[in-house]
DNA sequence: TCTCGCGTTTACGTCAACGTCAAACCTGGC
DNA sequence: GCCAGGTTTGACGTTGACGTAAACGCGAGA
């Protein structure tokens, strides 16, 4: 009895969707005081289906993005029951080019950032290279130990 | 007497920088406080000049990528008086370098949303032309709109 | 002279997103 | 029967980034 993550009927604990995806029990409880997650109960205890699971890995790649729970609950809401209406789509696919355009402002931003940063990488090594070049390669550590931590990651 | 905002001479009131970049002289004070800025003053009030207007340039776009104002302050720090030593100098360089690496991150973040909002719209649009039509256009207004925005914005 | 409007400082308020702690509950194992 | 360990519901604390209110200074204009 092989039970699989992928199969809908299985449900979890907080417990485990806390392990699995690095949050604490207190994060899970408030997200569903916000009205972003809504567990079934046995009993007293929150038994998360499926879509629960779902449900949370949007709110934090939300997260990650920058939305605030209050946007993410709104959009997770106009995924949920933009069968309210064609109005009520409507102004859904309006939220999302929203959105989509403010994420391309912000990652121009990032863009910009990551050359800012990059010329001053540039003007640092330059120079250190000509004040103390035994200190370069410290630096240079870093980039092998990210290659060797992202093959870690996979 | 044309006073071009590039002539390095030039200063700027709270209240000028504050209309130029859309931000509270409260919030001006508070990057004061916090070490951010360090305008100059005549009598009790301040003079930003030329410098301290690239400075809160940074910060702002330090604030939109997602740095806290207190990284903006430590990276404005490093590139300041990184002539205080080689060593200090090796840790700015580490110090972007991690930066760089954190902003990737983000910005893959944010493409993988963007990509999940842009396939939301096409099943919103597909949904919505087969049940109203009609409403479709007003979507796609905000395209234009934000066309004529932007062409403003320059 | 008196009042505006903008500036200042100091101090307290707020909001989001949880952390932390307490007190109670259920459950399995000894 | 009882204890440990995980869960529940409050309730209060915390941090960051300001907002807001009070009280005052000061030069320009009616």
């Amino acid at each position: 009895m092989p039970s699989d993550l992928r199969r809908p009927e299985r449900t979890f604990a907080i417990r485990q969707l806390c392990l699995e995806f690095k949050v604490t029990p207190r994060a899970l409880r408030f997200y569903e005081d916000k009205g972003l997650l809504a567990p079934a109960r046995d009993g007293m205890n929150r038994v998360y289906n499926h879509r629960d699971r779902v449900r949370l890995q949007l709110i934090l790649q939300g997260k990650r993005v920058g939305f605030s729970l209050n946007e993410i609950r709104e959009i997770l809401d106009l995924y949920d029951h933009n069968d309210g209406g064609a109005a009520q789509m409507a102004r859904s696919l309006r939220k999302f080019r929203e959105r989509i355009l403010a994420l391309r402002a912000q990652r121009e931003d990032i863009d910009g950032a990551i050359h800012a940063l990059e010329e001053g990488c540039v003007r640092l090594e330059r120079q250190l290279s000509g004040l103390r070049p035994d200190l370069l390669p410290q630096a240079a550590d870093y980039d092998s130990a990210m290659r060797s931590r992202l093959d870690a990651a996979e």
